[in-house]
DNA sequence: GATCTATATTCCTTAAAAGGTATATAGATT
DNA sequence: AATCTATATACCTTTTAAGGAATATAGATC
């Protein structure tokens, strides 16, 4: 049961914020480490769990990894990534999150760059 | 953070299927039992721990515990139980729970009886 | 090839959950 | 009052998760 598999990955805020990030477009370890503001090994240990449950895909980008949602998404995840949007809208932790993404890569656009080698 | 209780709530497949078959109405344990074919400890466990989470409210009714997702839900219950309804909707198991359901209470319509008294 | 950087993994501890068996409880019935 | 019914709880075992400290790894750079 997929579904089951989806809320297990959704039932940790950590992972929520992750996700929710992700949202936005492709990110790498440090720059989530710099934008949920929290320890390495807890996001790399977040980001491995979600990986092994195919929620997020990863490719490397010389030294950094970079964390994506996948390019094909279940009807499931779709709508509960939609769903997640819906409910953190006014949520204070998940905007203060986007609003650090935000300021953290302004310039970011493509889909297979964190941004972490333009950045000094 | 109320939404990852929520989703907490969510990450079974039992409790899973007991929301979604409330989302049609109130029901006792028993009936639960007949819908879902699982044990009675199971059911009544897993109903303690939504109804801990204040994801379901209960009544009693004689001899009958009657369950119901709450009269008041916030956004983000509202919101993940219309999601869980789209995710589930061509998925068998969540069907058959809900075609047992009708079968056991076709006459059901009282937001306050689960039927087990009117039936044999 | 030594070192640096970003990230992953291992090991440990603690806590929580799931499932089952057996038992308790509360109200109804006799 | 004794018993029956529906449901809850206690207890036990096994599994899983979370967080942190320390260490490993892979690729880049000097």
């Amino acid at each position: 049961m997929e579904l089951v598999q989806i809320y297990e990955c959704l039932c940790d805020v950590t992972r929520l914020r992750l996700l929710h990030v992700l949202v936005q477009g492709p990110l790498c370890v440090c720059h989530f480490q710099a934008v949920l503001r929290e320890p390495q090994v807890k996001i790399s240990k977040h980001l491995a769990y979600l990986r092994a449950r195919d929620l997020v895909e990863v490719e490397r980008d010389g030294n950094w990894m970079v964390y994506a949602l996948p390019a094909k998404r279940s009807r499931e995840l779709q709508a509960n990534l939609a769903c997640l949007q819906d409910c953190t809208r006014e949520n204070p932790v998940f905007q203060r999150d986007l609003a650090r993404r935000r300021k953290l890569t302004p310039n970011l656009v493509g889909p297979s760059t964190c941004g972490c080698s333009t950045t000094p």
